[in-house]
DNA sequence: GCTTTTGTTCGACGGGGATCGTACTACGGC
DNA sequence: GCCGTAGTACGATCCCCGTCGAACAAAAGC
């Protein structure tokens, strides 16, 4: 236990705030985060994403997106595995993930 | 029938931006808006919502939504009455609408 | 015509956030 | 033990945006 086990603080379900989720969708890199999330239900290291930014800008936006509860991060080895929560979210705000993920553009 | 009487500027359907949207819709004030007008299907004039900002700031916040394509802005004597496009945002974003009207805070 | 009501425009201000580079930490492999 | 990989922390910068007040505009009513 001398080893902080900082396991990385998420909000429950019911500190979760509709403008928070929003102002953490409202953004086309953490958008394309989330678009990314939905197609692998297992998580992904969002590093291996093609999204133009620098790793720590990365970490930025994968923070916000965590402490506003749209994804769940989960350290493995020297990654971190960012899936969508999205029994939490669709259980808050029925319809604004598939809305916001059925948007063309 | 393309009638010149469109005095504030509305984006067609398909210029409709997802992230635009999103943005419009975080921030608590315009949220508060939105919510109100979905209780208005005929629209309103939005000065009288109880909102604690100025009249300029509202001014901003109104056309911020009307830019993104969330309201709809019709001149009637001195005021303005704003409406959801809901038709169009249920079109292009199916469920969305519906998932941030049904948080509960 | 004048006043009132409603809303807009403009400039200013302040805070927050998206971005980066650098330095640092943690884990895994050799 | 050393090194490389993945990610974090921190500070700096820049720009956007929410806010206001003051001045202006337009329509309605008298």
């Amino acid at each position: 236990m001398s080893v902080m086990t900082t396991t990385l603080a998420h909000p429950e379900r019911d500190e979760i705030r509709i403008t928070t989720v929003l102002q953490a969708l409202a953004d086309p890199v953490r958008l394309q985060i989330v678009r990314a999330l939905a197609m692998h239900e297992e998580g992904l290291s969002c590093g291996v994403l093609p999204l133009g930014v620098t790793a720590s800008t990365l970490t930025h936006h994968v923070r916000t997106l965590r402490e506003a509860g749209v994804v769940r991060v989960r350290p493995q080895g020297t990654s971190r595995i960012s899936s969508l929560r999205r029994d939490d979210l669709d259980a808050l705000f029925p319809g604004l993930l598939d809305g916001v993920l059925a948007a063309r553009r």
